[in-house]
DNA sequence: AACTACCTGAGACAAAAGTCACAAAATACG
DNA sequence: CGTATTTTGTGACTTTTGTCTCAGGTAGTT
């Protein structure tokens, strides 16, 4: 990975966990960095998923087929992680396929290394546990959305904490995520 | 604890993770055993969260204060764990109250202490780990409830993959959690 | 510029859910 | 056992959302 691409995710993880620059080093030095096109798919329905991914320059969109319809259940962007948890820890096939929504730079960290370094570094062992606490959190707030809000309330929240998906994201692939109908969310749009 | 709930736990755990019966035991050491009763509140909105909380017998009831109107987010019953993880990790209010919904017996697991735990017991890191993998998972499906079904949908999934909270919780306390008004749910429930 | 594919906005109508009010039923508790 | 309290069911009505359809717009490609 490049030097600018380390400091930055150094940056990001700082945050996240105590992890040391040569615990980054140590961690990328099992990822497989690679390149993918606009609609690329990196794991489809039905497969089994291997590795956890890294967005370093684009964004992932995560979705479920349900009656031939897609329902986007993330979007990961530069900086974070994303993976099919269920299908990874116990090897079943993914209920989501994770698609590039442009072209895209990953890095691929195959779970057996992830596992083998963990065992051999506890700050690695550390940084994944707070890597998954940071995600349960978002995908309580998440959850809560839904709990909480109008449909017109969750826009509004997406407006404020999540500006990325308004700005990135077209208005379609946004209306699945909130659970509401394309219609529905030109309407709220409309409104203000 | 007593022997039978050590074997009970054992058991759950051990199809979550690898831990030993040492490793229980251990865990289970700096746990702190409490009695609590119906209503009684064991977190409250604004207050910071320090443990973890294990249900040994009875539920918990894990809700947000919405002008002044209570909002379900989790119900979490026998030989299950929770917490408020964003109060937790970052030492910030919470923003859930988490009660007893019968009257119950818990252990208690001091945030410092587990972080003590897990630096001299990779098994129990380990653990901890797996726990929040499983959290996570649960969460995503939680979520995708709300993405993927209609109300009526979403009261069906629970009496197929949740019967504890059809069976336990009252129609009332289950609208909130599935995000429609009490009397919605009612008429769900009169078609069958 | 023309072609294509995709995305958005808008209207009309149907269906679903929310709200309010009150009665009936179940439960808790003295 | 009876009373008080909470919970649930129901109807009438309003508001919101979904569905279907089509027109116009936008972006990318050749």
């Amino acid at each position: 990975m490049t030097d600018n691409t380390k400091t930055l995710l150094y940056k990001k993880i700082i945050g996240l966990t105590e992890i040391t620059q040569s615990g980054v080093d140590k961690l990328f030095a099992v990822a497989c960095k690679r390149q993918i096109f606009k609609g690329e798919i990196i794991l489809k329905q039905g497969q089994i998923c291997r590795n956890i991914v890294f967005v370093e320059k684009g964004y992932l969109r995560t979705f479920i087929d349900k009656d031939g319809v897609d329902i986007n259940t993330d979007f990961t962007f530069e900086d974070n992680f994303t993976t099919n948890l269920k299908s990874l820890r116990s090897s079943i096939p993914s209920d989501t396929t994770i698609q590039a929504g442009e072209t895209a730079t990953i890095y691929e960290f195959d779970k057996e290394e992830l596992l083998n370094l963990y065992k051999v570094s506890p700050e690695i062992e550390s940084f994944g546990r707070k890597l998954l606490e940071q995600l349960l959190i978002t995908q309580e707030e998440h959850t809560n959305l839904f709990k909480l809000f109008t449909p017109t309330g969750r826009y509004h929240f997406l407006q404020t904490n999540k500006p990325q998906i308004i700005q990135r994201i077209s208005l379609s692939q946004i209306s699945s995520y909130l659970g509401v109908a394309r219609e529905t969310l030109s309407r709220i749009r409309k409104k203000g």
